[in-house]
DNA sequence: GCATATTTTAAACAAATGTTTAAAATGTTT
DNA sequence: AAACATTTTAAACATTTGTTTAAAATATGC
């Protein structure tokens, strides 16, 4: 990324996640990646087996990119409401950084779940070691509302990455340049935020 | 689709929108479409020119089955309130039919936003015409949050569907049943009903 | 029932796809 | 510098792709 010299195989990868990330798998040909990266197209081959393998690699990288963060906060010794509004600030840098990957992970999912599973019920496993018992907690001692992480998640997931993934779509829709729909983004997040915390917490605490 | 007799036409069609919502442009091919109509590969292109116009003609069938009854809705003479209730029930229905479409058409529309600008720009207009007035009316008053349309659509939209556009995931990751999976998407449903209504709508009327 | 149009078929087409090959270029070791 | 391993190249490979063709099958009008 920064080395000033880049192997022929990282040039590769990088290549193949950008070209990935915007034209998902099917999408994209041996021949786009050669391209991207400026390299012979048998070098795909040559350092990766083939393009599925190298598709793989990519796909693990993008998805344990996308958990790390969200499980580093779930596992400070932080309140609840601290962990759900630090989970949306740094969901919504990673978009902002990486407006594609959301809809690519699910795109890609969708297509084909099997291929993924030992991941995904590693994921659920930590999220609920790591949320569950707290959010019951809190339950409990009358300070939130009564829900699930089952629950919780997608609804804040959900009403964040959409507009994310909706990226193309609204900037064309509203004529918005880059900096427009960042900023509109950012409004979306601070909503989402005082919607959530609103609906989620008992009152008596208002930050 | 309850005719006896199905044009060898409609046949293509109804199959292509299947493979299509499954896999995506990119990902269909037309050998694909044919094997599921059950009908020679060259009738694809005898009916329809080609991929890509056969591609098209479903693209904009199912554009306009999305946007339709959410405009329907928002034409009626009923308050705002009754409006979101009314549009989330709708299209939680719509999605529970047709799992696949919100992310197909947000896929297709990611990787091409200009093809169908036009649609969009019409959509945006109507959403305005029949919305934004009276969600101003309601603000003034003090009835409702100040908050406008294009936040609005996307927090239901996001928070509704993107439960939807992971469902293939969610089945996985819970070992869900079609079943299991369609009692928690309606819990959902009730869910971001309860938060949307009650966050946006200033108490004294409590349903 | 014959002539005409329409629909369906099997086969082929050129172009694009993922992949491999074998030689050339470059790097490394001694 | 010679011998070796590694990397890169151009070219070709076999499949798969979307599409077309020309003949066969079926339907339609008179």
């Amino acid at each position: 990324m920064t080395c000033i010299t880049q192997s022929s195989e990282e040039k590769i990868k990088e290549a193949a996640k950008s070209v990935f990330l915007k034209k998902g798998y099917a999408g994209t040909t041996a021949r786009d990646i050669a391209e991207a990266a400026s390299m012979n197209i048998a070098l795909t081959n040559y350092y990766f087996r083939s393009k599925e393998k190298l598709f793989f690699e990519i796909f693990r990288d993008l998805f344990s990119y996308y958990c790390k963060n969200t499980l580093k906060i779930f596992e400070k010794p932080i309140s609840i409401r601290e962990k759900l509004i630090e989970l949306i600030e740094e969901d919504f840098q990673m978009m902002k950084k990486e407006p594609s990957l959301v809809l690519f992970l699910m795109t890609e999912i969708h297509r084909d779940p099997e291929r993924l599973l030992p991941e995904l019920s590693r994921f659920k496993e930590l999220l609920h070691v790591t949320l569950s018992n707290q959010i019951e907690e809190e339950i409990i001692n009358g300070r939130m509302r009564n829900i699930s992480v089952e629950h919780l998640m997608p609804l804040i997931m959900g009403s964040l990455q959409f507009v994310f993934v909706g990226k193309n779509m609204n900037m064309k829709m509203y004529n918005a340049s880059e900096e427009e729909f960042n900023a509109f983004a950012e409004n979306h997040k601070n909503l989402i935020i005082s919607m959530i915390t609103e609906y989620l917490f008992i009152s008596e605490t208002v930050s």
